[in-house]
DNA sequence: AGCTTAAGTGAGTCCGCCTCACTTTTGTGC
DNA sequence: GCACAAAAGTGAGGCGGACTCACTTAAGCT
């Protein structure tokens, strides 16, 4: 008997060492996080992440209810740290076109940083009706308003036009800059994230500045008969 | 014997009537286009297509390599439809600017029109490392590039600024629509095709407009602070 | 009518998520 | 120290879904 317990054949593994609830956690969280990042939500099965953290299958799902649950535990994490950054570093510009440039050029930051991440959160996550309200869900909608804090800061302050929906600004931004990196994402080319920046804080200022120069007698009685709505497209149909 | 084939116990399914290779495949098809709407991708069972179309389990998988070919076929066919309808309405108008508005309408007409497909587009498709290549990608550029023709119309002819990469603003445009028409595509909200139409016009454009007056030497500066569809009756939020 | 070809079948295989009854360890009160 | 409750950990197995394959059967051709 001491024979057989004492060479532990290799093919067996030894029970995992014990840890405390909140130890485990974490430890499944970082493998869980490591292996959706090389291999994909998909393609990742449970019991890899319980392999790589040495415990059995079973006791994943003992501390998370499935494997999604897991995922969006992972994206919770990386967001919280995501929005702390940011709004440290917001809070260190004053007017709000340093500040939109800044909130652009971290978010071009943060996928440049953590493609993996991004592609998981891009791909996988929303696309379920799970997503919707879960705690995911409203840190992503926090790291967002920062965005819209700088835009309305803007906008109040006169900088920036007022005609203009905030959350259509919101969308134009973000998912213009998902599909700008959409590539990168997919392990395909570099992402130049501060020319992405500049163009970009380009592109959406001259949509959105107010011209300060301008004599406010002629603002709207002397616009261009280049009839800007006429032309741009009432809908004729 | 006649009894037993008489009588045809209700449980046991009768042979499905014989059909040639393209016509199963069309039934195939159309049976997994609306499962696939209705229920989501992973959702759906290749056991609940076959059963729709009135055939067993395997034959799918004699038409189709895979679940997911099926899927990427599916959208194969839609985007065909979908691009000729839109090069078709724009060989009738002449201007850029008519163009471009009339390029993101009909776009933001698509995704309002079929939302569903929509979805398994923007979610299902794009994640994983089949779809780069694959022939739907390829008429997803092709339709795309519908957009960026009609940008470069527009620079070559002095409408719109130069200064900005073709895939740039290609991007900003299909990514913004597309977040801004999520809720939408979650079935929650609506999307009014029209006003946002606008909105997205009117912001592009003043970013992209060289106004034709103006000296060049002050170009931009002296652009004029349009509020452009201020009182247009767009939703303020 | 024979023969070839392709449509169609259904019984499986494999794999991955998840469950559960059970064992082992830890720490706490006595 | 020791009994005992609570929590960590186990592993066998259910279940469902994608995919395979050897086989049967209908259709068209000569």
């Amino acid at each position: 008997m001491s024979g057989r317990k004492a060479r532990r054949p290799a093919a067996v593994r030894p029970p995992a060492t014990r840890r405390a609830r909140a130890e485990r956690v974490e430890e499944i969280l970082d493998a869980a996080r490591a292996l959706f990042c090389e291999k994909g939500y998909a393609q990742t099965a449970v019991s890899e992440i319980a392999a790589r953290v040495g415990v059995v299958e079973g006791l994943v799902f003992k501390y998370f209810p499935s494997k999604r649950a897991l995922l969006l535990e992972v994206l919770v994490h990386w967001y919280d740290t995501l929005f702390d950054d940011c709004s440290r570093e917001l809070a260190t510009l004053a007017t709000p076109t340093e500040r939109l440039r800044r909130v652009i050029e971290r978010h071009l930051g943060a996928i440049a940083a953590n493609p993996l991440l991004c592609r998981l959160m891009f791909l996988e996550v929303r696309s379920e009706h799970d997503y919707h309200g879960s705690a995911l869900h409203a840190r992503n909608r926090r790291y967002t308003e920062l965005l819209v804090g700088v835009l309305a800061q803007g906008i109040s302050d006169g900088s920036f036009r007022s005609d203009l929906p905030l959350p259509l600004l919101r969308d134009l931004v973000y998912g213009g800059i998902e599909h700008l990196s959409w590539n990168y994402l997919c392990g395909r080319g570099a992402l130049d994230v501060d020319s992405l920046a500049t163009q970009l804080v380009s592109l959406v200022l001259d949509g959105l500045r107010v011209p300060a120069a301008a004599p406010p007698a002629t603002r709207r009685a002397t616009r261009r008969p280049t009839t800007v709505v006429a032309d741009s497209g009432v809908p004729r149909r």
